[in-house]
Order: structure tokens, then C-alpha cells, then sequence
DNA sequence: AACTTTATCAACCGCCACGAT
DNA sequence: TATCGTGGCGGTTGATAAAGT
């Protein structure tokens, strides 16, 4: 064992990625699409190897990418699926649109787990630790007794585990959603979800939106899953599927939470902007060689000016509240920086 | 101000599964 | 059937930033 074959056929690049490589790369893959991530480095120009492009991709320089603080729901939505899913990061992420496995890995190492400790919780089984410990002592394997765990959501409700269901203020995972998140793909290619209406939508009503067709190569974009090879598939709801259902409980939330923090959210400003990049993808991009994907973009340079410059009025107030009328297409994309930026304002705002 | 500790997160490593040959 | 190439996943590491002393 060792480094990947790929890696081993010449000296790569390690270490953290330049600008000029995220550039390189991001250029690529709106240009072609995804594909063959091993062919992906020379035909990029890259000195990485292909799992090494993959991962940024996926990590980083997607547009459909969420940044920013998890919300309490969000972070709820972990610790249940945690309990249900254990570390199988893919398939949790895959509940949780625009955010990586990395990501919730991280987050939950960093500061989850903590967290839980602290509400006198083991992370590893979501019980009580003291029950854990009686439990372990009489080596009994049942429990049948909900534990109430301190632990509130932001609505001020309360979790109550016991091992066959997990409840909170929107959803149960009962046994057979527990089978179906543990047989269900993490990479469900399947699951699409339209951010405007809150809904799960045949693949027309994207081709509409984006006019996509098959040349296009997103096919890792429209759905947080990794669908790589796919085409863009999508399936109707099925009110069998648990998993989805869940999903869409917490996406409906998320954009009611939206709605009512009046202001705008990232997820419901993609479809334009992935009509835009589309839009845009045989031009490619040029990149602000002074900006970075930072989440502090609002004290960044766009073209020369100082986004702050741009004021809220503009592209805050005026346009992304109003995104779902607004034809982004009017606002030329020149810069990745400028483009992935104005997709998180949202996200950004908040922190 | 200097140093140490802690927290965060991007990226790598190693393994596994799967398809092609 | 065996081997190889590749993608995907989870665990871990190391660099950096932030907080504490």
C-alpha cells in the first residue's frame, strides 16, 4: 500500500492549493464537467493527482457549496442522523444540502462531540453517559426507557432517544427509516431538490430551469451527491423514503427560516447562478488573483472594487431578496471569487 | 509582548468496493 | 478468476488561527 497508483507516476504537488491551481481546476470542471477525475490533472494542467482534484471539488470550489456556521437545526439534524448513521460522514452529508462529509466530520470532532459530553451525553452511543456506565455495568442490552437529554433546539424543544426511535419537533426516525439510511446510498444520485419551491422535482423541471441537457457536464452540481458519472437524475418523491422525507422536513424548515429571517439563503440563489456558470462555461473564467474563497469577501476586491463598496442596497437588498425573478444571467461573471461570494451572501451575513 | 495551549479545518493516507480487462 | 485502475469513504495529520497565561 501506499500513495494512489496516479500519485506515483510523477512528483505531485501536496500541501494546500494555489489560487492559480483553484483556478485551473475550477475553469475545467465548469468547462467539461466531471468525469474522469485521473485525467483530470493533465488535461487541467495540473501537478496533482486526480484524488487530489476530486477532493477539492468537493470540498471547496463547488458553487453549490454552503458555508458559514451550521444552524441549530443543522446541528441537530447531525446528532440525530449520528445516531441513526454513525460515522458514515457520506451518507449524513448527503441529508445535508451544500455541506461536505469533510465538513461535518470536522465539525462534529471539533465541536459536536464536545458538546455532548458536556450535556452528560456519549457521543459514540447518544446515551447517557451514566446510563452507559449502569449499563455497561449490568451488562444489559436493552433499554427501554427514553432518555431525556438536556439538550434543547432552538425551538426550546426535547429530544428523547431510546434505542428503537429518535424523536424531535419535526421528524421520528423510526426502525425502518433507521434500515433505509443504512442501506441508502450516500451517493444517491436520486435525490433532488428544488430550492425554490421547497420540492422534489422531476429532472423537466430542471431542464427548464437551467436549460440543461446532456452536454452540459454538472453532473455533480445540481445535487450535493456526488452523482459524477450520472447524468442529472432526478426522482420523483417517493413517500416511502424516509430519508428524502427527512430531508425535505429539514429543507422546507430551512427555508421557512429563511423566509422569516428575511433574508435571502444561499441554496435558493443556485439555480440562477448555475444558469449563469452554464451560461458562461465555454468562456471560462478569470480570477481575481487577489481574491480568495474566503467567507470574508465583503473586504475583498471585485474588479478592482472594494465589494463593501458595493453596499447592501445593491446586490443584498436589491437583487438576492428578490432572486426568485432575477436573471443573474444581466450580471456578467467575471471572477470566480466574485461569483461564489455573491452565492454566500447570504450565509455570510449571518456570521 | 512572548509563549503555550487549544480549536479549526484542509488535505492526505490507507483501505475497500467495483467495473473493466 | 485474478489483476488493475479508479472512485469513494473514514480516520488522521499538520498548518494556522485564536484564546489563554
Amino acid at each position: 500500500m501506499g500513495r494512489h497508483s496516479c500519485c506515483l507516476k510523477q512528483k505531485l504537488r501536496k500541501g494546500l492549493w494555489s489560487l492559480e491551481e483553484d483556478e485551473k481546476l475550477f475553469n475545467h470542471i465548469t468547462r467539461f464537467g466531471v468525469g474522469c477525475w485521473s485525467s483530470v490533472p493533465k488535461q487541467a494542467g495540473l501537478q496533482r493527482c486526480g484524488k487530489s482534484c476530486r477532493l477539492r471539488w468537493i470540498n471547496y470550489l463547488r458553487p453549490d457549496l454552503k458555508r458559514g456556521m451550521f444552524s441549530q437545526h443543522e446541528e441537530d439534524l447531525i446528532i440525530s442522523l449520528h445516531e441513526v448513521l454513525g460515522n458514515r460522514w457520506a451518507q449524513i452529508a448527503a441529508q445535508l444540502p451544500g455541506r461536505t462529509d469533510n465538513e461535518i466530520k470536522n465539525f462534529w470532532n471539533s465541536c459536536l462531540k464536545k458538546k455532548l459530553l458536556k450535556q452528560g451525553i456519549d457521543p459514540t452511543t447518544h446515551k447517557a453517559i451514566t446510563e452507559t456506565c449502569i449499563k455497561e455495568e449490568n451488562k444489559s442490552p436493552e433499554a427501554t426507557t427514553p432518555i431525556q437529554i438536556p439538550s434543547a433546539t432552538s425551538q426550546g424543544s426535547t429530544f428523547l432517544i431510546s434505542d428503537s426511535n429518535y424523536y424531535d419537533n419535526n421528524s421520528i426516525i423510526t426502525e425502518a427509516s433507521r434500515e433505509i439510511f443504512t442501506t441508502k446510498s450516500a451517493l444517491d444520485p436520486l435525490f433532488c431538490y428544488d430550492f425554490q419551491s421547497g420540492y422534489n422535482l422531476p429532472l423537466s423541471h430542471y431542464q427548464n430551469q437551467f436549460g440543461v441537457n446532456s452536454s452540459y457536464g454538472f453532473t455533480s452540481m445540481p445535487s450535493l451527491t456526488n452523482s459524477d458519472h450520472g447524468n442529472l437524475s432526478v426522482t420523483e418523491f417517493s413517500d416511502n423514503n424516509s430519508a428524502s422525507k427527512i430531508s425535505s422536513l429539514f429543507m422546507n424548515e430551512q427555508v421557512k427560516e429563511s423566509s422569516s429571517n428575511n433574508s435571502s439563503n444561499m441554496s435558493t440563489i443556485y439555480p440562477s447562478q448555475m444558469r449563469n456558470v452554464m451560461e458562461n462555461n465555454n468562456a471560462g473564467f478569470s480570477w481575481d488573483g487577489d481574491n480568495k474563497l474566503d467567507p470574508l469577501f465583503h473586504f475583498q476586491q471585485v474588479n478592482g472594487i472594494k465589494s463593501e463598496e458595493f453596499g447592501t442596497s445593491s446586490w443584498e437588498e436589491g437583487q438576492l431578496q428578490t432572486h426568485n425573478s432575477i436573471d443573474f444571467t444581466s450580471y456578467p461573471l467575471t471572477s470566480l471569487s466574485e461569483d461564489l461570494t455573491q452565492a454566500n451572501f447570504d450565509v455570510f451575513h449571518h456570521i
